[in-house]
DNA sequence: AAGGATATCAACCGCATGATA
DNA sequence: GTATCATGCGGTTGATATCCT
């Protein structure tokens, strides 16, 4: 929805009034007035909308604020295992586009989808010491953190639902299938981190039965747990008592066990 | 309990692009 | 064709929360 004509007369502008323009956080009065006027009037023309609803913001600040918070379709929480896979996989194919990313995360904003690459992917590749657009890192994740994440959810669907089935009075829900998509592929495979149909396919409108979205640990320590799928590496093991030190393991070890 | 380190996330900035006059 | 404005995007910053010693 759009506005369709300026719905305030006055061509005034902040600047013109002598308004100072304010910055910073959103107060909740701000927020009121502009959910109750974007809800009224709708979204576009921002620069307007914050002169006409009487915000002392700029339209661009007014967009972000609506965008990433207060759009009724916003989506708030920890961002699911599936969602990392989604992201991880997209971000493989598309770059830092964040915007094109969030398109397949509904209710993801690309902010959100920035700053999670930003402080967990870029963290971790920064601790293991490679650029986080190498090859190596695109291997580490495609090879063993992606597997051992779709394998968390794997699991944690299999046990929800099974809980289901211990649980009589609950009501039947189709189960969301896991799609395969980062099964260890061939090394020599370079076009795209995954040879099987993309997961924004398979994970798009199914993440509502999350793994949970409480999970508080996030993938990478998870994926790097050992499990008995066979993709940890005995290095990986210590993760929990060594944490993430220098050399609790080496990227050459991890490529090395990858070659046999 | 205090203080420093680190993680997280909201918000801003500059730039690119498209629409319109 | 050009200038101006609005919008959208990606990068960066700063405030706050949380963790650790």
């Amino acid at each position: 929805m759009e506005i369709h004509g300026s719905p305030c007369s006055s061509a005034a502008r902040p600047s013109d009034e002598g308004m100072d323009l304010r910055r910073g956080p959103w107060t909740a009065d701000e927020d009121l007035i502009l959910m109750n006027y974007v809800t009224t009037h709708g979204e576009g023309r921002w620069n307007s909308l914050a002169r006409c609803a009487g915000l002392r913001r700029t339209g661009k600040s007014c967009r972000l604020r609506w965008l990433n918070y207060l759009r009724p379709d916003v989506r708030r929480g920890n961002i699911t295992p599936e969602e990392q896979l989604l992201i991880l996989e997209l971000h493989s194919r598309l770059g830092n586009r964040w915007s094109k990313i969030a398109q397949h995360l509904p209710g993801r904003t690309d902010n959100e989808i920035k700053n999670y690459w930003r402080t967990r992917v870029q963290k971790h590749a920064k601790q293991l010491r490679c650029d986080v657009n190498s090859k190596q890192f695109k291997d580490i994740m495609r090879y063993i953190w992606m597997p051992r994440l779709v394998e968390r959810i794997r699991e944690a669907s299999i046990s929800s639902f099974a809980a289901m089935h211990q649980n009589a009075a609950a009501p039947l829900a189709p189960m969301q299938p896991v799609h395969p998509i980062a099964q260890p592929a061939p090394a020599n495979t370079t076009d795209s981190l995954f040879s099987s149909p993309p997961v924004s396919e398979s994970f798009t409108g199914s993440r509502e039965t999350q793994a949970g979205d409480d999970t508080a640990v996030d993938w990478m320590q998870e994926a790097l747990l050992p499990s008995p799928g066979g993709y940890a590496c005995p290095e990986l093991l210590d993760l929990d008592h060594g944490g993430w030190g220098e050399s609790w393991w080496s990227v050459d070890d991890i490529w090395l066990q990858q070659q046999l």
